[in-house]
DNA sequence: TGAAAAAGGTAAAACGTTTTATGTATAATT
DNA sequence: AATTATACATAAAACGTTTTACCTTTTTCA
């Protein structure tokens, strides 16, 4: 069965295509048309339940209302979590999200916003990995807005969103060294981000700051795509070799691969041994002990990130750039 | 910068735009079109980085290459991690994915496939809910290809990927009675969709196949949509005003919220008090003592759903519905 | 009363593709 | 040499909208 399109409506009315579209956009009054037309169009689009084609529509405006979200992998609590926010805060303004994961690709990302491109997305929201500066700049030199968060390309002038996770990591040493921690391993991952980069800086910043030598052998720095198998290996072994009474993981399912290696090997936390997780998680709250963990506002990032492209949007002219770091916290568990 | 169209290729390498066209398109050897010009213009189109629009292609075609998924919630992952299956295998078919959580609520659903029906998508993958039974005829009736997966709409003939759930709590309470078990609990939601339903219905099953009397106190039924501290109030109360040495939690985020639960009101589980959980969750895994939990085989549904509806979308003629039950196993922690 | 303005409306171009029907020149066949 | 096939290519219609420019008729007001 073919769907309606504005014709039929227009023929069953009769009144002209051009009518019944001034009418579909609100733009009839402007245009002058009757009352009495506009009730009766307005009637016949309701009882035959026509709805627009949205691509005709595209296809003719040049925009979608549709919000690009590019992610790192969905099924990462953290990013499902903002995605669902982010959804939720564009729905009501009449966006639609269509996401999809990275698996920290830079083919596959590339690949994403082609295809964003070609479906002609009003505008971006990426978790960026590195390599992708210039696919992102092109997309600014159209003049598509762009938002970052999580993660920032320092390279790059675009709208950023996100955590200030150089104070959160330095927090998080200086609470392990106020315990009277003196062996302190970094847990983290082998990616060029800023985000991930700033807290090594931040980690190696508090132990200077503490008198604490930097031990290189006590950072673990796992192959970011590598199967979780493996990292548990490593972890393993730097659990074995080193004497080590705390340990910051910087992301969540890095954490959580740790606490499968403590529970496997028999490895208790406690008052010798301490744990900080980066990015928290269910498991972290119901983990016995419970883990401590660093937590980003994440309803307060999907609101600054949705309420920066909205903007953008809606705005006529080229606004500028805005960085916004927000404050994450450590909660004690 | 206004994005090349399919004309200035043509104006460049001096050919028509149907040539450009069947050239893209993979048709030009069986319109022969001779190598030399297939060479130049594929020569152009690379250097000029030329990207057909898919909006533009969509609307003379009539479809998308797009799949339109419709969860309950991405944020939980049970869906996210099957989400993330999903959108990989489709990803390598050529076909891309757009997701929505409907948040259980009809309204939301109804405008989620409408959105998806003026988008043109080709095909539904749709974890249904109750009162969705007209749209997803209508979608049938307009012969696009409709997968339900997780739940099941009784009354709607169409393709459906699941788990047993019927055996698998069967087995689950079942599990319980022959630890000795006698006061067995179920927790549950309220929302009627026959995964659910057949959950109590497999409970109770058990309990007469086994002699225990079925007791309705022993039964919780969480309203779907409350908030999560609502919830937790009621599960405290049924656990200080039974007595129960086993419960079945029908979700993972009933569970979750369970845990929580016993966690704060210091109520241990072990010899005399087990736990089981629906759908496994990394929470499970780490929680000390480790959860019992049913895992669905998320990697075969994932599967299951996408070779179906690709087999449907290449399919010229209408291929027969198909229902697929895998089995769900019970893992012992 | 006559000119200007407002009310009420529409035809047709444009967005960027795909596809059908059709064309001409050359090669092959009788 | 006349016919037929084939190689090579294109013009134009169609998909369903939005929007610009334009057209009548009626009202207003100097």
């Amino acid at each position: 069965m073919k769907s309606l399109s504005i014709k039929d409506i227009a023929v069953k009315a009769g009144v002209s295509i051009t009518t019944v579209s001034f009418i579909i956009n609100g733009k009839a009054r402007d245009k002058s048309i009757s009352e009495a037309v506009i009730k009766k169009v307005e009637k016949i689009i309701v009882e035959s339940g026509y709805k627009p084609n949205q691509i005709a529509r595209s296809l003719r405006t040049g925009n979608s209302n549709i919000i690009g979200l590019i992610v790192e992998d969905i099924s990462n609590s953290f990013f499902s979590r903002i995605a669902r926010l982010i959804e939720d805060k564009a729905y009501k303004k009449g966006y639609k999200i269509i996401y999809s994961s990275t698996e920290n690709r830079i083919e596959k990302a590339k690949e994403l916003i082609n295809m964003f491109k070609s479906r002609k997305v009003d505008g971006y929201i990426i978790s960026p990995i590195k390599g992708l500066e210039e696919d992102i700049q092109q997309l600014m030199a159209d003049n598509k807005p762009v938002i970052l968060f999580d993660r920032n390309l320092p390279d790059l002038d675009t709208n950023y969103v996100g955590a200030d996770h150089f104070k959160a990591t330095y927090h998080s040493i200086e609470h392990f060294i106020k315990q009277g921690k003196k062996k302190i391993s970094l847990i983290t991952i082998d990616i060029d981000v800023q985000q991930i980069t700033e807290r090594l800086a931040a980690y190696k910043k508090a132990l200077t700051d503490y008198d604490i030598p930097y031990d290189e052998k006590l950072v673990l720095k796992v192959h970011f795509n590598q199967n979780e198998n493996e990292t548990m290996v490593q972890m393993a072994k730097l659990f074995q070799t080193e004497e080590i009474d705390a340990v910051l993981f910087a992301t969540n399912y890095l954490a959580i691969s740790g606490l499968k290696v403590l529970k496997q090997t028999g490895k208790k936390i406690g008052d010798d041994f301490s744990v900080i997780a980066y990015d928290d998680h269910e498991v972290f709250e119901l983990h016995t002990p419970g883990i401590s963990a660093v937590q980003q506002p994440l309803e307060e990032i999907a609101e600054t990130v949705i309420q920066l492209i909205l903007s953008q949007l809606s705005s006529k002219t080229k606004l500028d750039n805005e960085h916004i770091i927000l404050p994450a916290k450590l909660i004690e568990r």
